[in-house]
DNA sequence: CAAATCGTTCGTATTTCAGCGAACAATAAA
DNA sequence: TTTATTGTTCGCTGAAATACGAACGATTTG
């Protein structure tokens, strides 16, 4: 089958890589599967970096598609976005052709 | 077992997704995969961008180490770069938890 | 030897990224 | 009502990314 140039297939894969292309957010993402979701100011605490580059980052991984924030006032609690993770999962196997 | 903040792992990951965060080199690798090397002249010819921005995307793919380019002047041929390409795939079949 | 071909590098312009501190807004707590 | 807590947004800075055309260098071709 042939390779279609800027598909949208292309895009997505595109956009979940540049979602992960800082190691922040990977590490986000890998507590978030270790312990299902986390709050911000947790993360805040932990991480050497400012509390707005955090949200900044936090932003990234929403507008990605691959996590969302519910809103227990005053905190936000994070967890990753199943279906877009299922997306992700999918076309990162096909692309990287794992299995 | 506990994530750790800024892991050699999470760089790992960062570096390989960062690479991939656009769309053309996502689909110079599927090229790659599908007929296992190519000319960069001939990308050239096919994609809508200048020659010297292919030769940047494709620097970019050399730099993270997924290709590799082997002189055939006045042509170069690229294919996949086997042992990183591995790499990358075990790093996002754990990261992405696939099967 | 000159011309052609191929691919890289440079400089430029623009956009995006990643960091920060300060200010702001929403909510809870006192 | 005031204060505290939480997280976002803004503006700034500097670096990186993305695009291009022009110029360059290495090799092949005529």
């Amino acid at each position: 089958m042939e390779v279609k140039i800027n598909s949208d297939q292309q895009q997505k894969i595109a956009r979940y890589a540049k979602a992960l292309g800082h190691p922040v957010r990977v590490y986000v993402l890998q507590l978030l599967g270790k312990q299902s979701c986390c709050y911000s100011g947790d993360l805040s605490d932990e991480l050497p970096i400012a509390k707005s580059t955090l949200s900044q980052h936090l932003k990234e991984l929403k507008d990605a598609g691959l996590i969302q924030g519910e809103i227990e006032a005053p905190r936000i609690k994070y967890c990753v976005n199943k279906e877009n993770w299922a997306e992700a999962q999918e076309l990162f196997k096909n692309f990287l052709k794992i299995d």
